[in-house]
DNA sequence: CTGAAAGCGCTTACAG
DNA sequence: CTGAAAGCGCTTACAG
């Protein structure tokens, strides 16, 4: 908690920017436009929105678009979704946008998606507490999201809030738990073959994992996918190179913990559950006095950045996919809520519509990870 | 990038979810009520908005009340907003939600303080680009959001866009360039101040800095704090003690410059111009034989949660105020737009009212920063 | 090709 | 204490 100091560094800029009288700002309307045109309301309505075929003349409809531009006019969306039953705005609800470095991503990716497609984003955080989670959607609710994407801070299986039944939605970095809600999540087994399957690649024969606590998806899938590549590799599965570290009970002994790993069963290679295992395993093998890379190759996931720019050698890690995730999701959102035909304007510049569109009748998409090649591994 | 795979690990959850029929959700409205319980529409308006006082009978009133809650309703914002001329919406724009891990800290403050003022966000990210700012920003206008966060990365001066000209409007985690709109920072000289300090108290004699590029504000102020510092302590300054590094051309030799600057100077303290540069610097002097906390102590600043995590001893570090300026900053907006008033129902729970109360006649208010006292300095 | 009018769900004088 | 009515800025049949 930070105090506030009034101190020589603070400096008053001098006068009030603004009064708190209320005045409206002349946001222009429709009516305004139509007076200048000498046109009626509906008329501008119709060019405004494109639907002058058959309906107004060039010349009226050139002349309003001229005046609409001049007066730099903005729509009403208070006053269009009213009448429309529209709003264009998709709800984003989180439970993690200020814990997890990842969060900003997702939404960077829907922001991203949303813009293109028209929409614009009512950003709202959980704190992944049911109550509060129920609390603000329903404030969210009276301001009419078309629809709901819902961004987990890492893969698991949730259940979505009943207010959300029957309004369209999009789980994101998380699976609906009845499989009914679409859902996009990184393909966790993929990651955990890839990651192995490199090492198995440069020649490591006792290829370790360092894994999280069991249950959660990501956990299992990853461990699947390793055990699956050690096999099509012919590799034998040994017991003893696999562990999975509950976080808490490790606390500051996990590099002890990582220590005592390498040096009695002595992996030659290690799939390390995420970046920042990878860190500590790192530390552990230079105390040990092996080279990354040469005497033990790691892999990581998450390709975390902060990370990324400490560790040398540089750290071959999987990518999570927050942006395409993100982005996916409200694509998936919008062609469920408009219809299909609404990505087709991307579709030419933009791989990910064509991809969203081959998926519809997909519930649970899952997505597949890329391994950045660096220099920890052999 | 990654491309998506329908793996065995796809699977279709079963029919769809939800048609893209345009069914409206009984979205229920005063008149229901009205109905219901045999009142009008303006009586049902006055009775959820609390106005009865001389105007409702207590009976008309609990009745109204009660079939409102059993209806679940939620009044609908495009409505009032259309009306009302004000949207409970607060515009938050940034240039690097996705590329900074704090951003989203901001946000959950700004968020948390935008609830409790009956506020929702409108959030928008302009990725530092002037054009697409623009362009999301004229969009977003359309919403009629009552004010604006104007959020940046990290401390600079900006200029707030002209579009927002008028409008009432904060900036966090940065400075206005004229002084003009109110702007919420880190009081970055006791940064610099504090941390140097805190080392001169250890005893440390040799306290070297290792810094930013020059030039931005964070840089600049907490350089200033340090020399400060020093004078204070009555040690004196030695140029060979500090280095500006220049990220880009460091590269991976980041690492070799620290390891440089340690065994040729010889400090016995360091202040790390943030977290990331101390990781290096912790590498750096094991290398070099030194124990951290004992032979050599360094703070650093951010308390980056990754970096807290991996780093033994563990570092002290002063904490940037991110969700205090978010909070704060909202705090400041709403009392611009609706009165000094809007906060009084905080106050009597919330410090932070209290603080932001004192300052409205500030336009640069800076934040103090808590240093985190952890086993990196002696 | 164009305009007048109704109506989306609210709030707020105004009349009673 | 209560209701009828106007109006916020749009869209869209409908009539001409």
């Amino acid at each position: 908690m930070s105090s506030t100091s009034a101190s020589a560094h603070t400096y008053n800029g001098g006068s009030r920017q603004q009064g708190s009288s209320h005045r409206r700002r002349g946001m222009i309307s429709m009516k305004d436009i139509a007076n200048q045109a000498g046109v009626s309301i509906g008329t501008v309505s119709l060019v405004l929105n494109g639907k002058t075929e058959n309906r107004v003349s060039q010349k009226t409809s050139e002349k309003v678009l001229q005046i609409a531009k001049e007066l730099n006019y903005e729509p009403n969306a208070a006053a269009k979704t009213l009448k429309m039953r529209k709003s264009n705005t998709i709800g984003f609800l989180t439970d993690s946008i200020g814990s997890s470095p990842y969060a900003g991503t997702i939404l960077l990716g829907a922001q991203d998606a949303a813009r293109k497609l028209g929409y614009v984003l009512l950003m709202v955080n959980t704190n992944g507490d049911r109550r509060l989670e129920k609390q603000v959607l329903s404030v969210m609710r009276g301001y009419q999201p078309d629809g709901y994407i819902y961004a987990l801070m890492f893969h698991q299986k949730v259940t979505v809030p009943s207010q959300l039944e029957g309004i369209p939605t999009v789980v994101v970095d998380g699976e609906d738990q009845r499989g009914l809600v679409p859902s996009y999540f990184p393909d966790e087994f993929s990651i955990g073959y890839d990651a192995t399957t490199r090492l198995a690649q440069a020649g490591c024969q006792r290829i370790a994992y360092i894994g999280s606590p069991q249950g959660i998806v990501a956990e299992i899938n990853r461990y699947e996918g390793y055990r699956q590549a050690l096999a099509d590799a012919g590799l034998e599965f040994d017991d003893h190179l696999v562990v999975h570290y509950e976080i808490e009970e490790l606390g500051d002994n996990e590099a002890a913990a990582a220590r005592h790993l390498i040096s009695t069963v002595q992996p030659d290679g290690i799939f390390c559950f995420n970046d920042q295992r990878a860190a500590v395993v790192y530390d552990a093998a230079r105390e040990l006095g092996l080279a990354i890379g040469r005497d033990i190759s790691i892999v990581g996931v998450d390709n975390e950045a902060i990370i990324a720019s400490l560790l040398i050698p540089r750290l071959t890690t999987v990518e999570l996919p927050h942006y395409a995730m993100g982005y996916q999701g409200v694509l998936r959102l919008v062609a469920q809520m408009d219809g299909v035909e609404a990505l087709r304007p991307l579709v030419a510049s933009d791989p990910y519509a064509a991809t969203v569109l081959k998926q519809m009748d997909m519930q649970a998409v899952s997505l597949r990870c890329e391994l950045l090649e660096k220099e920890s591994v052999a």
